[in-house]
DNA sequence: TTTAATTATCAACAAATCGTTGTTAATGGT
DNA sequence: ACCATTAACAACGATTTGTTGATAATTAAA
């Protein structure tokens, strides 16, 4: 038994004043609404209405449900109403966790432009190059660089990112360029911290031999302090374009080893559900497919 | 889909933290309440949990429509258990309907007693010779003297009301005593307005030339009044024995044509339905039961 | 008074839904 | 790495729902 609908159905009735008023208003039989009602009775265990086949009276105890019922049946039609409200209205906070040098460089201009068309939505970046659980820490959003793990969660490829070898014209002059990347263990690496070795023959060789002291002049988990320890002519940065590119574009620092680049990676936005996907949400996976371009703006 | 269902089983998750904890509270399978919030979230057209195998968390609909269910649920239960407390206390206001002089001389004292039984039954008691319609009205009780009519309405028998023939001795030593009824035709007679004839051979008696006003000095709608005229000699008065019966044993009235009596009556209980009846109503039909005593204390 | 129309209820059946069972995939603790 | 727990899914039988037709009761009209 439907409660709701029964309630729905016996308010009808009274306030109608019959059961073929209310069955009208309802869209529905008359026979229904004498089952519902009846339903409803059964239901309490009161009797409701006292009715002929031509006049409808209230209980003592109907008069008082109906009020009650008719207050209560408003509150819950407030309440879904604001639910869809919520629901459609593409409003709300959006939080958003980001790796942290790719929000400060290319991130913050997209989010003011999501922003002007949906103002409405308000966003809360948390900068983070962790890998966080989006569901325990209550992201709606996270945007990650990599390659996508099987999980529970989905991943929205939005562009691709590009690792190349960097490192300055000084510290090559010095130095020399490395023609291959097995040349790479006899460099000063800069590490960045979170990076992974995915097993391909090219990050085998820049890994290798890391324990040796010497080659290892700085370790860290935020990218542009690499690039900038690579322009300072400190030794050869394994970063993503668009973080090192400029630099390069500068003349700061020179790309090398571009034929033996890491298998490109993806810009990705991982959220949580397939189905019944908030507004705000769908809004922004929707604003950001295509927002940075192919070949991205970082790239061109 | 039961949606008082659904949102019990959605606040049940909330409070309890995860689904086979609600399953366990709600005394069901934790398939049913994930199936369940499940229907919520399609109706509503809103993901109210993100839920992975371990962990539960409200969405930002989800913690609104969380608080305002748990407060609608708590309002439900809390309508229902009044309505259920006024079904079962046997309180309220019982509104009776009943004959004037009935009330008068026999009814007041069943009803105190009635109410020391009930104290929280509040008896509003309408004395009325009509035949009040009592679901226009609204009296939950209608108390009637003569004989049941098919209706709706249900009847429960009360006691028997005997009628009787009544004048006063001077009446008779003036004008003769009647020794059939046939010979009621030439007596002064004392008419109840609400008398009926029902077709029967004593009736049609008693109602015989009723036009020669010689012979119909009083007419009246209340039957103390009616014997009191008898009593002053005016006449010959149809009046049942809870009336007249006390002047007959204080010698003012002599029942005359004792062998002729009219069909005896009844004393009913009329009220409107079969089931769900009120507590209060059920209360007053049983406590009538035997009140007055077969032979009715004022007929002993 | 009789007839017709309206109204609520009852009965029965087909269709839809519900609640169960068994299974799978994912996750966190040991 | 394994195991226990958890949520979701699929499928099936049982129950309930909503429909249709019929019945009884009451009022208005003829």
């Amino acid at each position: 038994m439907d409660r709701i609908k029964s309630m729905q159905a016996f308010s009808a009735v009274v306030s109608e004043g019959s059961f073929a008023a209310a069955a009208e208003k309802l869209n529905t039989s008359s026979q229904l609404v004498s089952k519902y009602v009846a339903q409803l009775e059964d239901y309490l265990g009161v009797r409701l209405l006292n009715r002929t086949t031509r006049k409808i009276n209230l209980t003592e105890v109907g008069q008082q449900y109906a009020a009650n019922v008719k207050q209560l049946l408003e509150q819950i039609a407030e309440i879904e109403h604001r639910v869809g409200a919520m629901h459609t209205e593409t409003s709300g906070q959006l939080r958003i966790s980001a790796p942290v040098s790719f929000a400060i460089s290319h991130l913050s201009g997209m989010i003011s432009d999501f922003q002007t068309d949906y103002p409405q939505v308000t966003v809360d970046l948390q900068l983070n190059d962790r890998k966080v659980d989006i569901l325990h820490e209550g992201f709606d959003i996270a945007l990650r660089i990599g390659h996508l793990k099987n999980s529970s969660l989905i991943g929205k490829f939005i562009a691709p990112v590009h690792l190349k070898f960097y490192a300055a014209p000084s510290y090559l002059k010095e130095f020399g360029t490395p023609q291959h990347p097995k040349e790479l263990a006899e460099h000063r690496r800069l590490i960045y911290s979170y990076s992974e070795n995915d097993g391909s023959e090219i990050m085998g060789y820049w890994f290798k031999n890391l324990d040796t002291q010497s080659k290892l002049p700085m370790v860290s988990n935020n990218g542009d302090v690499l690039v900038q320890a690579a322009v300072a002519g400190h030794g050869i940065a394994l970063q993503p374009t668009f973080i090192a590119q400029q630099a390069c574009n500068e003349g700061k620092l020179v790309s090398i080893l571009n034929e033996h680049a890491p298998p490109s990676m993806g810009l990705y936005a991982v959220y949580a559900h397939r189905k019944l996907l908030p507004r705000k949400i769908r809004a922004f996976l929707d604003f950001s497919e295509g927002y940075f371009g192919n070949p991205p703006v970082w790239d061109s």
